[in-house]
DNA sequence: CTAATATAATTGATGTATCAAATATTGATG
DNA sequence: CATCAATATTTGATACATCAATTATATTAG
């Protein structure tokens, strides 16, 4: 892959295996997946949502989210209701024992972004992420 | 997730987001996957290699390469034929129609990842390779 | 030579994502 | 009010990755 390839390539390419390997580890470090705390942090600021605000916030498929939701809701750390309003919607809110974990798994969270960006200082992290978001606008435009 | 982490977390956050992104489009320009492309592009490079060489170069799991050479086998992309001095051993090889396609996808790969990272100038190029290579390092000591 | 071990590939179970279709509920219109 | 359209969620099919167990073959030690 190295060769005979456009040095746009070889980032490409290196995006997708640092991203391979960067989930890999988080789940290994933290004890959940990037998505799935990703999903418990947006319940983390809030009292209660509608799956579909999840989803959206979240940007991730309406399917995906139901059954994140029903493991976690086996797993007793989160409780989910219809709004009386409208039944259509359903309302998800943490419960205590769920509120209390994601503080454990965010603090490993932290512990592994740390060791991922050792080396990095302020400057460097700006450039970075000057970068990401520049990516970011381009792949919009695609 | 943009408030209350601290800025690695933000980067962790953008670069799980960017590669979705990424990924999606990615199939939606070129019409195939990138790990798919990366397995043909290995492919292309040799006359014939094992299965096993393969899994070894793409870091990619057993059972993954194995799913994919069906597939593109059935696609008649590829050929396989066990080793004559070691059956164990199967080595896999581009059909001419195989090759063929993927000159096409290369170039859509190609023009794909200039989109993806048009406004960036060769050193900025570089700038990134760097932090990409430096956060493979790190991560290999997690 | 035969039993134990190692290696390569495959298969089955599982996790997480997608899309498309089905279901339930609400709201709006004739 | 009855029907039709919109919205939220769920389910089923598919894709692609992992790990663990299985199969087939080769190698080695006794």
């Amino acid at each position: 892959m190295t060769n005979s390839c456009s040095k746009e390539a070889v980032i490409l390419y290196k995006l997708h295996f640092l991203n391979k390997e960067i989930s890999s580890k988080f789940e290994g470090c933290t004890g959940v997946s990037q998505s799935r705390l990703e999903l418990l942090h947006h319940l983390y600021q809030v009292d209660e949502v509608s799956q579909k605000a999840l989803q959206q916030v979240m940007n991730i498929d309406n399917a995906a989210i139901t059954r994140h939701l029903k493991q976690l809701e086996a797993k007793e750390m989160i409780v989910r209701r219809k709004k009386p309003s409208d039944n259509r919607i359903t309302l998800v809110s943490l419960t205590d024992e769920g509120r209390q974990k994601i503080s454990s798994y965010q603090e490993e969270k932290q512990r592994f972004v740390t060791s991922i960006l050792k080396g990095f200082d302020e400057k460097e992290l700006d450039v970075l992420l000057d970068i990401l978001n520049r990516i970011k606008n381009n792949i919009k435009e695609v």
